[in-house]
DNA sequence: TTGTTATTGATAAAAAATTATTAATTATAT
DNA sequence: ATATAATTAATAATTTTTTATCAATAACAA
């Protein structure tokens, strides 16, 4: 089982990586990689061997071959469709993130409740009634949502997706969702990380 | 040293406690606060006894008693002034963020660069020319900052604010930003998220 | 060729975090 | 009164994570 922390840091190499990739540099080491992010180069280099032997003693790491190495272990050459449900602030500005498409995600449709929202149209994306959320996932084969919904609704949409072929979740309500085994989620705690910045000032 | 895990939970039995309060819940115990949160009944009584002695042996911890430590622990009794940075989707999501104020944080002031942009006005606060920011932050009296600016921006802001008063920013650059000692980080890292995602639905 | 420097990968050591156990305490039922 | 169940807090044990050390290897300079 590999932990959370590793995961985290593979995805900091990788971006990294791709950084160093725009500048140039073709040959680079655990020792470089660790003061770009702020670790020891020992402990990039005991992530790495998780998953395989990626160097060459008494040269470094291939900027290229690492960065396709790192891209394979996290599965972002899969593409995976997405649907952002709930069309608040935080879903619009959701919709319109760069991110999404540049990390391989498609978004494919977007949900909202409200009859004055259905059917506008984000970022060239037309909005649905919620209502047909099940049968839109079902039929447009998504397999992330994105839930943008007030806290006290997120629970009533996971039991609506729990039943669908979605595999995961990335929730930005400030709530502990009940999901099945087979749905993986990820939440994006904005009020915990805001209670984590308040602690570290205050102290 | 307190871990940063230890004061994640502690936001999570914060946020419990609260809803436990509404709920007409006044006396709870390690197990529940654990159960809620799907953690060990030990482990909440760890985290809480770093910090002191708050609960009754045969009985559990007082509900707003606790809440009430756990919001001096965390800081949140502070009313901090904020301001926020770079008014693209991200930025006016946060500027209408109800947990912001909710947990105490005043929203002060609002800056962009575009020309468009500044003077309007969003969730009532009027947009500022960022050429003005170290200016508005010292005379307002802003302890916190939000960058939502592009990453290749997020750096020349955060040099920008060394040298005022500030005491923390909630960083949403996808970049890893050099800070003063005095000033202290919490990166609201999303694409590092959905890498994470990305890897738990592809293993 | 030989010595020096830089580097990985493997193993060992240390530190930190989590989980288990148990004594002490309170409420409650008999 | 007494036994039982529920619970914290303290300590012990275990597991996980991080850090340190070192042999092996490659490049390069003298």
């Amino acid at each position: 089982m590999i932990s959370r922390a590793t995961i985290e840091r593979l995805a900091l190499y990788y971006r990294t990586l791709k950084l160093m990739l725009d500048e140039g540099i073709q040959v680079t080491s655990s020792n470089e990689l660790g003061k770009r992010i702020g670790i020891t180069p020992v402990q990039v280099r005991k992530d790495l061997a998780i998953f395989g032997q990626f160097g060459m003693k008494g040269i470094g790491y291939f900027t290229n071959e690492l960065l396709f190495y790192i891209e394979k272990i996290i599965g972002l050459q899969n593409h995976w469709n997405v649907a952002i449900i709930g069309m608040g602030h935080l879903g619009v500005a959701l919709a319109n993130y760069q991110n999404l498409p540049t990390l391989g995600f498609k978004i494919e449709a977007l949900f909202d409740s409200n009859e004055e929202i259905i059917g506008t149209t984000i970022n060239d994306i037309k909005v649905s009634n919620v209502k047909n959320l099940r049968l839109i996932v079902n039929k447009r084969d998504i397999k992330i949502c994105v839930i943008a919904v007030p806290a006290r609704e997120a629970q009533g949409i996971v039991n609506l997706l729990s039943t669908t072929k979605i595999k995961g979740i990335w929730n930005f309500a400030p709530i502990q969702l009940d999901v099945p085994s087979h749905i993986k989620i990820v939440n994006e705690d904005l009020s915990m990380h805001l209670s984590m910045l308040s602690y570290m000032i205050s102290n």
